[in-house]
DNA sequence: GTCTGTTTGAAACATACGTTTGACCGGCAG
DNA sequence: CTGCCGGTCAAACGTATGTTTCAAACAGAC
């Protein structure tokens, strides 16, 4: 047991019950259980259930931006002045996020199924925790989203910006329940990486629709 | 008291608390108190708390799906033969939505919030609840979806599909933070119906984006 | 008015939750 | 050996949940 694996058997579980069943729906119990450790052992390291959340993430999403902070480096001092593309910038987000170290095989689609689950279920803790913690590579992205896509005004950047989150964070968080039906119905194979690969068209293309394509269709009883 | 407006006082506040707090974390007595009845009236009425989520959704959806259903009906009958455009089949659907008579003002986004925890709340009684009432007009909107991109792979247009049906839960279920976020930012105000207006063509967009985009870049430590 | 079936009301039910407690264990410094 | 201290454990704590109970209030038919 070294000194003391128990913290890390406590944030596998907690990880792998709240990605199954989120966060209210998974007990302490139930947690404790699956790592095999007592049940005060929760709140003897972690202090509450909310710290565990807390730290369930940090775990992932500390290293993680620091990868994201070099790979935004990188992709600014190649460019050399010029501000990133959108692709370019997408594509270093999903390449840093594919390329994080993963505890097994499952790693990537449990933590976009995570990030997915902490905008959807209204806990406030764990929004106010996200925010303060990791708003620098958050606004560093938003700000090359801003330079790569000078022709979009503010609204309509920030609205797209809300469906490319919400087309990625959807699909990734139930992203082995796809998985698994397309391999049921198409007997297809798909990897998280492939499922990137078309994830980034999509987003691109979208946010660089057509502005003339925002006029609504004539408002009669159906489509024009 | 009429015969008994129990039963509407309950789907209202249930509807409302539901939206505002995801399913778990409503209890009966929040929705009970909420509405001015009885608490032992929900098991009364409705049976059981699942069963009340239910007939949430019961209330506008099947409504709703013959609603749709006619919006079909009108957009082929109008193409006579043709396969509707993606646009105007996402567009009968977004109309449909819209049109819905509606209790109250935020009538369609709170129903929106509710579809995106539907999906995304592990909440197998739900899904399993949603798919058998609704699976008609589901499977029409797909047979649709499919004519009117035919050149796409059945694996390109599944997850593609995916990636839609994320933006869209994802964003009209926290439509109501988004929409205070930019009121509060930049000052503006928003319908829902301006949110659908803009979704459409991102959603259209990325669905016909071009297959040549699909190939990743240069498998080099960053972008190409 | 009386009876009958339906709806409400206050209270209790059993269960599950997050958290706290205090005893216990094992290694290590004195 | 003694004393300590971080860690574990079983058990209990108080609270909140969904559900059930049963008496009271109500409506409409006769």
């Amino acid at each position: 047991m070294a000194q003391s694996d128990t913290v890390d058997r406590i944030l596998d579980a907690a990880e792998e019950l709240f990605a199954e069943r989120g966060f209210s729906e998974t007990s302490l119990r139930m947690i404790t259980s699956k790592a095999k450790v007592n049940l005060a052992a929760v709140n003897y390291h972690f202090g509450s259930k909310n710290a565990l959340i807390h730290a369930v993430f940090a775990r992932f999403l500390t290293p993680f931006s620091a990868t994201l902070e070099d790979a935004f480096d990188d992709l600014e001092a190649k460019c050399d002045g010029e501000p990133p593309t959108l692709n370019q910038t997408l594509w270093a987000l999903t390449e840093s996020a594919v390329r994080m170290p993963q505890r097994n095989e499952k790693g990537i689609s449990i933590f976009m199924r995570l990030l997915g689950l902490a905008y959807t279920q209204s806990q406030g803790h764990l929004r106010k925790f996200l925010e303060q913690e990791y708003s620098q590579p958050f606004s560093r992205f938003m700000r090359l989203l801003k330079e790569a896509t000078p022709q979009l005004s503010a609204v309509d950047r920030y609205w797209r910006i809300q469906f490319m989150l919400g087309a990625t964070a959807f699909t990734m968080s139930s992203s082995d329940a796809l998985r698994d039906i397309l391999q049921n119905k198409l007997g297809v194979e798909t990897t998280v990486q492939e499922i990137a690969a078309r994830l980034v068209p999509f987003l691109a293309a979208g946010m660089q629709a057509d502005d003339a394509m925002l006029v609504p269709p004539a408002h009669k009883t159906s489509v024009a």
